[in-house]
DNA sequence: GATTCTGCTGACCGATTTGATCGCGAAATA
DNA sequence: TATTTCGCGATCAAATCGGTCAGCAGAATC
């Protein structure tokens, strides 16, 4: 249950095109605004762009910029593209697995782990994330302060 | 963002404990009733054992049992137990990292996603689990028609 | 048309993690 | 003492993670 350099990376560039809405944006500067290797991220905006997220053009003048408005871009849809379906069971989806005795209910269980993020990561656009005004059910888990504390 | 098998097979476990609640079960009978395999299975034990979840003892008659009530144990504390911390972010707690730029935000939701997935594993116990009564809010996302689709 | 710029892509790499097995020692019981 | 069962480190193959390298393919500029 953690969460990758790779979608944190992803996540970030992304929040880095959404915040530049004219014209492509190079990949070096992507790389040097969030810190993060240039090669590597290189590979992580082909997955975006794969996934039909962002576009791409070559050459001088080139660089990246989204395929669609920032608020139309989920959290959600940014780690599905470069990590895969989010919170499979010993890589299954959890709607795919049924358990026996006394683990019973736990496909309910999972079911509702992944209802959670997705609660989370699908209502959070990222013209959310870069304008700071989180949809109000995210603001109130982050505001709670309990869940700052580490465990 | 996804769900060992060592985290998998370590729930069941504890669940076939906690319906299991007079005397030591042996690991072999755990093994089989939840399909894992053995070896595998007892390093996981040791594992819970070792976090304060479960004690054994060896020799004919031994086995394993809950140190605490069923309904003391959360799904959140075997999980921990096994993985380590939930919901860290290229291996750091959510709330030690900051993020520059456009990606300011991004630790509320870090926050928020690891708040959410407490609220569903920490509030579910090993006897919720066995006895399939789920807390209100767990079963009410479980219950969701959507939080069964694929994505 | 040649050059330069920048993305595209596959190959590769070392370290770590994952999912597991083996073997043996140490308790507990009979 | 023999048997049972857990404790635990060693080992292992495969996959994943985080990242680098090198070369190709378009796009723009001169």
């Amino acid at each position: 249950m953690r969460v990758s350099a790779k979608a944190d990376y992803a996540v970030r560039a992304a929040a880095e095109l959404a915040a530049s809405p004219d014209g492509p944006v190079k990949g070096e500067r992507l790389a040097d605004s969030q810190d993060i290797p240039l090669q590597f991220l290189e590979h992580i905006l082909l997955d975006l762009k794969h996934s039909g997220i962002v576009r791409a053009r070559r050459g001088a003048k080139g660089g990246y910029w989204l395929a669609k408005p920032a608020e139309e871009v989920s959290i959600a849809e940014v780690i599905r593209a470069v990590e895969g379906p989010i919170a499979h069971v010993q890589s299954a989806p959890p709607e795919s697995i049924t358990y026996t005795g006394s683990a019973k209910e736990l496909q309910n269980v999972w079911i509702a782990v992944r209802a959670s993020l997705r609660e989370v990561l699908e209502s959070t656009s990222l013209a959310d994330l870069v304008s700071g005004e989180l949809p109000e059910h995210v603001r109130e888990l982050a505001d709670d302060k309990d869940a700052w504390q580490p465990r």
